[in-house]
DNA sequence: TTGGGTCAAGGAGTC
DNA sequence: GACTCCTTGACCCAA
């Protein structure tokens, strides 16, 4: 069985789970809670929407918690939105929703810069401290490995140096290709080395192939997971054809679609459909799973 | 009221 | 060296 979900929003209701604001707004509390709030509600609507749809995944936004990770958040979130997270993790559960989070493009542990993989860890420590009240094993912390600062095999030393001890992080971490540097082998190769699963973007691996067909790619990440626990991962996005390589489109191109559902044969997994156009691209998927 | 530029943070690539 | 892509919204400012 292939399950579909979608990131951060939904369009049609609409909700969001990544409202945030500036810096500067942090010395507001109330103004912060009340983001918080609001994302959180846009969180539980969704899962609601998601339930009476069948739609069995969902990302949240990173900022559903803005600044949690940072050293000027005012107040302790953790005990002021346990009681939520957790109702949240409920009700996620009861409708058979699965959870993730993508910490963004300046997560690097494996940066050369000493205070990067100390930002770094703090903002992967706060998504799985999330995952931890909401309950639910199965979530997972979607990380790109960053960037490759000329050395490959030093940064991938430093990154899996950085992420060992991280017990509570490895926990829910997978790790997925990119577009530019990082191919599905080097990352099921890293993702070996911490006991963690790899996630292969069907998109970045057209970019980035690494000599790989994408169906041998899969056969690659797929035995990392370990089902029916922890079903296989996968994201699946197109070309946006007006930008520059590596942009999203709107929709998914219904190749894209085919070209996956070939590679995957058999295989069960849980894709992510990462489109600009949110729940709207899943519905002409929907029609070709069996 | 709108549209543009910028905002916590990194890095790689194009032009 | 400036801009764009990975993502989405906040918020200030000028017109």
């Amino acid at each position: 069985m292939i399950r579909l979900g979608y990131p951060t929003q939904n369009l049609t209701i609409p909700a969001s789970t990544n409202r945030t604001l500036r810096l500067a707004s942090l010395g507001d509390p109330e103004k912060l809670r009340a983001v918080v709030w609001e994302n959180l509600l846009g969180l539980e609507t969704i899962l609601r929407w998601n339930a009476e749809h069948g739609i069995p995944l969902f990302r949240m936004g990173q900022s559903l918690i803005p600044f949690a990770s940072h050293p000027a958040f005012p107040y302790d979130w953790q005990a002021e939105h346990g009681d939520d997270l957790r109702e949240i993790g409920e009700l996620a559960r009861t409708s058979g929703i699965r959870l993730s989070m993508h910490p963004g493009q300046f997560i690097q542990p494996g940066s050369p810069k000493p205070c990067v993989p100390e930002r770094s860890l703090a903002e992967l420590r706060y998504a799985a401290r999330v995952f931890d009240l909401i309950g639910n094993l199965d979530s997972v912390i979607v990380l790109h490995m960053g960037g490759a600062h000329e050395d490959r095999e030093a940064t991938t030393a430093r990154f899996v140096e950085k992420l060992r001890p991280e017990s509570a992080v490895l926990r829910y971490l997978a790790l997925e290709n990119d577009e530019r540097v990082w191919t599905v082998p080097e990352i099921v190769k890293t993702a070996r080395s911490l006991g963690i699963p790899a996630i292969t973007d069907s998109f970045h691996h057209g970019l980035n192939p690494g000599g790989l067909t994408l169906e041998k790619a899969l056969d690659l990440s797929l035995p990392s997971w370990d089902p029916p626990d922890a079903r296989p991962k996968l994201h699946l996005s197109s070309q946006d054809p007006a930008k520059q390589p590596g942009a999203h489109a709107y929709l998914v191109d219904l190749q894209d679609w085919h070209s996956l559902l070939s590679a995957l044969g058999d295989h069960e997994a849980d894709v992510m459909v990462e489109a600009k156009g949110k729940e709207l691209a899943l519905a002409p998927l929907g029609a070709w799973i069996g």
